[in-house]
DNA sequence: GAGCACTGC
């Protein structure tokens, strides 16, 4: 028989391929032995065998002993890893057979035999098999090749090849589809894992030539490209920053602004800034393009603020988030050597940390549209830097408008928008072809995988991908892109069943799932450092995408799909739907595995589907939202015609128009569009239109007090009630002691709010009642700032407690439009637009069903549901909103008045 | 009798 060895050059591996005709030789042997012992047995008839009963341990001491032997041998791996794959799987069938088989006999071809014999003669028979087939294989293919590696050049996937005589052991438990050795090999290399001397260290080439039991289901992933990593020599860096450490802490920090990437390009930049002002756009407007890592946000505003710029006004520096803008202004003080909150300052919502020293002020870019309804002009700011324009949030979208226009009337402001490069141009573009200044990032090269094929189920396939890696790469941990909680849930359990009882065959495997409702203490895991020999696979949502970064991250998985919210403006109805991601966010989830150092990225789809399928840039934020808020600030700020507002990408038409005509019913604009005082009041308060109306409206029926509890409950969402899968039932009964009397979710809300002040803001209360104390001290939060602006919106903070009623007129006055008529099905018909709602059965009024309910809001699930449900009468909604409800609307509900209960479904 | 992407003011 020809025999192919390729690649091959040391002798170990020579020898090796004369193994394994030994093996068969041996294996021959076997099957006359097991064809022998059949015979003697026959002979014998059902003779007792217990004395060649070997007890567990000998058993054990008898593998030990081959392994043991084996290692001395010049190929020693692939005997003994079959050895303890065929036990194993031995064992698992034995575990199957034993409830069907009397009298702990076991069949084999028909005769009854004990336990150990049989396990023996089933595991020479195996072997026999698995021979057998490989030869026929080999045979047919007219070659034999040592098995290799399977994704070595020219090997052959071992997978592939067993593939017929593994078929039968699929769905068997994932251990015996593991490989050892690959981790093996893996841990040695790096030297950082003594749990390798198990088997044969001497000759560590051989293992990952060896068998591998790999997964089922094994998913082959092409290597398509490795992305960049930047020109920056790190070990200088790394270098000069040993030696700068020696240095004072200011010297040390001065040390390492000059080697961050940016540094080189100070002068030209600031060239740039200074220089470009075209006729046609007064006001200077710079597009900086640079990756994470390169200093941009932390250097550019010292840059300015050392050339001047602070003379004339503060410089301002947006991000997305507030940590981000927190921590920023921290390092950049430490920078400057002065005190946070001095000469640089941040801004965010519950917390001003600036003071009128304060020169550079980084803040969220929700805070600084903020501002511009005090200072339409933005005249206390001579430098505006945008930063992460590129992730488009319904606030640099506005705020791009805004500058622009108001770049109009102050040549003397500088605009710098800072951008991943992907839309540098499209930025470029909507400033009237502004400048793309680029830096170098920071990044290591992260090498991209795609399938072969489309998998049709990207939970299962990611786990499969994690275990894979975890087997077969080096040491880093990995990062799995899911799309939600439940998601989550299911992975880290079919993750923790695939991996128990595997005990020392590989390294340990710490499961962390992170979502943005987990519990802040459940969180912290994911940044404890991974213990050596171990491995840490992070099952996140879209969080671990933009905010938040886990060090020691080397892999990632990106099954490409996440949540994404999206309005229907013509139903007002919200949906969270699993959609494809971006190419940019596909790019984004890949480089966080690039941050320490080389990164892999594994796609769990093809590069066809990457290249075809996916859109290039996530659809701003501005076109999958209600707009009523950004209407209402529009029209505050003196905007007035929205439909030809200069929006980079315009909104659509009619989730503008449907805005509009909301505020129009809330009587925040007049028939001509313009703001009217009740208005220019909502406006004042950082909440929903409908919200802030049912705040204005309190001031009539004497309950502010009590609704903006309820309005900062409701802006909070509904993380409110904690409900663990194992304490469901006790979870919900404490949910419904707030509703006792069926009062409706509105006021159940305010239970709960007033219950935990009773306490004095108790943690032990939350946990008593099974309450996010997160969401609480949110709520907490809120209530306090909507308290402060009813000062400044004039409106006495009154408590009246007893009178529901005038709560509940409150809250129609601003959710008038959200009114739902039951119907005989028990389903209820939405009264202005009508189409068919549910009662969601977390309301507290999901079996009470009441005739007629206000809702807060609409949400597409399995069905139409209805969040935050009270009940009202009707007659309120002419008396509150007659210009938005006539009393043929609401009719029968004067005629035909039924007694208490009569709505109820049956 | 069901489902909770992520932010931000």
């Amino acid at each position: 028989m020809e025999r192919q060895v390729k690649r091959r050059t040391s002798p170990a591996e020579d020898t090796g391929s004369e193994v394994s005709e030994e093996e068969r030789l041996k294996d021959q042997r076997e099957k006359e032995e097991l064809e022998q012992h059949l015979k003697e047995r026959d002979a014998a008839g059902t003779r007792k065998l217990t004395e060649h009963k070997l007890t567990r341990r000998e058993e054990e001491e008898a593998i030990r002993r081959s392994t043991a032997q084996e290692n001395d041998d010049i190929q020693p791996l692939r005997k003994v890893s079959r050895q303890e794959y065929l036990k194993k799987r031995e064992e698992k069938k034995l575990e199957e057979l034993r409830d069907d088989i009397e009298d702990e006999q076991y069949l084999f071809e028909g005769v009854k035999l004990t336990e150990a014999e049989y396990r023996e003669l089933r595991y020479k028979k195996e072997i026999y098999e698995l021979v057998k087939k490989r030869a026929e294989e080999a045979d047919n293919v007219n070659e034999y090749r040592m098995p290799e590696a399977y994704d070595q050049e020219g090997g052959v996937n071992q997978e592939k090849r067993f593939s017929v005589a593994m078929q039968r052991y699929r769905d068997t438990n994932a251990e015996e589809k593991m490989n050892p050795f690959a981790e093996q090999e893996a841990l040695e290399e790096h030297q950082i894992g003594k749990a390798t001397l198990k088997y044969g260290s001497k000759n560590k080439k051989q293992a990952a030539d060896d068998y591998q039991f790999v997964f089922e289901d094994q998913i082959d992933f092409i290597k398509a490209s490795v992305t960049d990593g930047d020109n920056f020599d790190y070990e200088e860096m790394e270098d000069s920053l040993e030696k700068s450490r020696a240095k004072s802490a200011l010297e040390a920090l001065k040390e390492e602004r000059k080697k961050l990437p940016i540094y080189p390009y100070r002068e030209e930049l600031l060239q740039a800034i200074r220089d470009h002002q075209a006729w046609f756009f007064p006001a200077s407007v710079l597009v900086i393009v640079g990756e994470t890592g390169s200093g941009k946000t932390t250097q550019i505003p010292q840059y300015l603020h050392e050339a001047g710029y602070t003379k004339r006004g503060m410089i301002a520096c947006t991000q997305p988030r507030r940590v981000a803008a927190m921590s920023v202004a921290a390092r950049v003080s430490q920078e400057m050597g002065v005190k946070l909150g001095h000469e640089v300052g941040y801004s965010i919502r519950f917390e001003d940390c600036t003071s009128e020293k304060t020169i550079l002020k980084y803040m969220t870019d929700g805070m600084l549209l903020r501002e511009f309804l005090g200072e339409p002009d933005l005249a206390s700011y001579s430098v505006v830097m945008v930063d992460e324009a590129h992730e488009r949030t319904l606030s640099t979208d506005i705020l791009f408008a805004l500058v622009k226009d108001i770049a109009r009337f102050r040549p003397d402001l500088k605009l710098l928008i800072s951008s991943a490069t992907l839309d540098a141009e499209k930025f470029s573009d909507y400033f009237d072809s502004a400048p793309i200044f680029k830096i170098p990032g920071r990044r290591y090269p992260v090498e991209i995988n795609f399938t072969k094929a489309p998998e049709a189920d990207y939970l299962d396939a990611a786990i499969v991908t994690s275990l894979q890696i975890h087997v077969t790469q080096p040491p880093g941990d990995v990062l799995v892109f899911l799309t939600g909680q439940e998601e989550i849930e299911t992975a880290e359990e079919i993750l923790k069943h695939r991996t128990r009882g595997l005990g020392t065959k590989i390294a340990e495997l710490i499961i962390c799932p992170i979502y943005a409702n987990l519990p802040t203490e459940l969180q912290a895991k994911i940044f404890e450092p991974t213990p050596e020999g171990a491995r840490k696979v992070v099952l996140a949502t879209n969080i671990a995408e933009t905010s938040l970064t886990i060090d020691g991250i080397k892999y990632v998985i990106d099954p490409g799909f996440c949540k994404m919210k999206s309005y229907n403006p013509r139903t007002g109805m919200e949906s969270l739907l699993v959609t494809p991601i971006s190419k940019a966010s596909a790019m984004q989830r890949a480089g966080r595995s690039g941050r320490t150092g080389p990164g892999k990225c594994f796609r769990l789809y093809t590069a066809y589907n990457f290249h075809n399928d996916l859109d290039d840039n996530t659809v701003p934020e501005i076109q999958r939202t209600n707009l009523a808020n950004v209407v209402l600030t529009l029209k505050s700020l003196g905007i007035h015609d929205l439909v030809h507002f200069n929006f980079m990408d315009n909104p659509p038409a009619e989730a503008l128009l449907q805005a509009l005509e909301l505020l129009f019913a809330l009587s925040a604009l007049n028939t001509s569009g313009e703001l009217t005082k009740v208005g220019r009041r909502m406006a004042e308060f950082p909440v929903d239109p409908m919200l802030s109306k049912m705040i204005v409206a309190s001031e009539k029926y004497k309950c502010s007090d009590e609704i903006i509890s309820i309005a900062a409950m409701l802006s909070v969402g509904n993380s409110i009630f904690y409900r663990p899968k194992d304490k469901q039932v006790h979870a919900d009964n404490a949910r419904m002691n707030f509703h006792t009397g069926n009062v409706g979710d509105h006021i159940a809300l305010l239970k709960v709010y007033t219950s935990w002040k009773e306490t004095n803001y108790s943690t032990q209360w939350c946990y008593e009642n099974y309450i996010q104390v997160r969401s609480m001290k949110r709520a907490r939060d809120v209530r306090d700032q909507l308290a402060g602006l009813l000062e400044r919106v004039e409106i006495e903070l009154t408590s009246n407690p007893g009178d529901l009623d005038a709560i509940k007129k409150s809250i129609t006055s601003g959710f008038f439009p959200h009114f739902a008529r039951l119907q005989k099905n028990g389903s209820y018909q939405t009264v202005k637009h009508p189409q068919t709602v549910n009662i969601h059965p977390s309301s507290g009024l999901a079996q009470v069903l009441p005739r007629w309910v206000v809702y807060h809001e609409l949400v597409l699930t399995t069905k139409e549901y209805m969040r935050q449900v009270t009940e009202l009468k009707p007659e309120w909604l002419v008396e509150i909103a007659p210009h938005y409800y006539q009393l043929k609307d609401v009719e029968d509900a004067g005629s035909k008045k039924m007694p208490r209960g009569e709505g109820r479904a049956q």
